[in-house]
DNA sequence: ACAATAGTGTCTGTTAGACACTATGCC
DNA sequence: GGCATAGTGTCTAACAGACACTATTGT
């Protein structure tokens, strides 16, 4: 009924987001089209919604991630949408923004096209559209979630100790955590599957964990309700 | 760059949460245009984006509820996105799906363009496009909300008890509350305001509370993060 | 006086933080 | 043996659930 005017055009963004170097950063592209705003600019890797290829917008950011980043199918979740008339100089727009996580050893190298920063390096300026917002609430998703889940699993490789695991919880939450506490608390949590293999980094070998089959896409989003009687 | 194809449509739909009769209700519209799928049914309230009205889809939100429900800026937070080629016949669209919620006082009357219904209720059967889902996952997401955060404030009146309080929150989370437990946390929270006023049912009165100024808006999305040593 | 609801005191089991301690490897 | 890291035992403070108790009204 409203079409007397030009619909919106509608985007997908995505916060990619890997551990490395033992660091969490995120994946940004540069904008190599001399007719589009923002020429130069490293941004979030996104692009258009196409009607005809994609079935629905994961489908949309999946191949975004393939083609810009070269990244198969990682942990991928709506963030939430990004629209009005002024985010894109070129009119009203609406951007459906996910944020992904992708292992190191699945991750792309640093290059031409695509760059590894750190969050807060990337944060303290400013940043084409509205993608610093995006970013940052990409991060605070991600950190809030971290606290309550087993999120940082999706960040992890085959196999781990749980000081490994440790390590990227407190890079992902900026801050220390006390080992015996996170031990119990992960091990509770039923996730992990103990494996005979030891990792070593230099002293004691640690016992090598893996993530239990059935635990991925679980934990998630569950909060803990305080019953009645 | 990808403007052969047509872009998606756009549109806003709301779950329009109120307490009707001490009960969680949603408040659906039908569907009065014979041009228009679905026509008869009863849908959650939505329409097309305005680009020359809307500055932002809270925009468009806002002028929905208004519009087709009579209702003035509530509680208003974005819910999530549902895109895809199929949930609507007409054509790949995006629904940026909103939830609100309004205290009693202030919701309109069931009629003839607007009815109030139970939730369980309308979930139990189909509903047009995939509103089913959206309203499942607002319910979900107020229910989760409501579980460590002061979310049914919005749905309160100006003055009110502690015992009403509760009885909010029984019904949005579905089961009993401990009184003693309830009003110890809630007042720790920090976010009532004693009055000198008592509010009586039949036996003894009691206190009646209103909200903070400040509290509304400020303890949502908060999250305790055990922290290091 | 008694019934019914409002509101408080307080016991207890559970849990998270803290930290000392043991275990296992390298040098 | 000494050192560094892995991993465990256990004490304690904080807190949530439970429930008995007091307080205030109507009948």
């Amino acid at each position: 009924m409203q079409h007397e005017y030009p619909t919106p055009f509608l985007t997908v963004d995505i916060v990619l987001l890997s551990l490395i170097e033992g660091r969490l950063h995120c994946g940004l592209i540069p904008r190599l089209n001399e007719n589009e705003p923002f020429f130069g600019a490293w941004t979030l890797p996104g692009g258009f919604v196409r009607p005809q290829e994609d079935e629905d917008t994961v489908d949309t950011a999946k191949r975004i991630l393939n083609s810009k980043a070269g990244v198969e199918s990682p942990y991928l979740e709506q963030l939430g949408t990004f629209a009005s008339r002024s985010r894109d100089p070129r009119g009203w727009s609406a951007s459906i923004a996910y944020y992904a996580l992708v292992p190191a050893h699945a991750a792309p190298r640093s290059g031409i096209d695509f760059k590894w920063l750190l969050p807060e390096d990337v944060l303290v300026r400013p940043m084409p559209f509205d993608h610093r917002d995006i970013l940052q609430q990409a991060i605070e998703r991600v950190r809030s979630k971290t606290s309550y889940s087993t999120l940082p699993l999706y960040l992890m490789p085959e196999l781990f100790t749980l000081t490994q695991l440790r390590t990227v919880y407190e890079q992902v939450l900026g801050g220390e955590l006390e080992p015996r506490g996170f031990n119990r608390r992960l091990l509770e949590m039923n996730v992990l599957e103990e494996t005979d293999q030891k990792m070593q980094d230099g002293f004691r070998p640690a016992r090598a964990y893996r993530v239990k089959a059935k635990a991925l896409h679980q934990a998630e989003g569950e909060f803990v309700v305080s019953k009645g009687s």
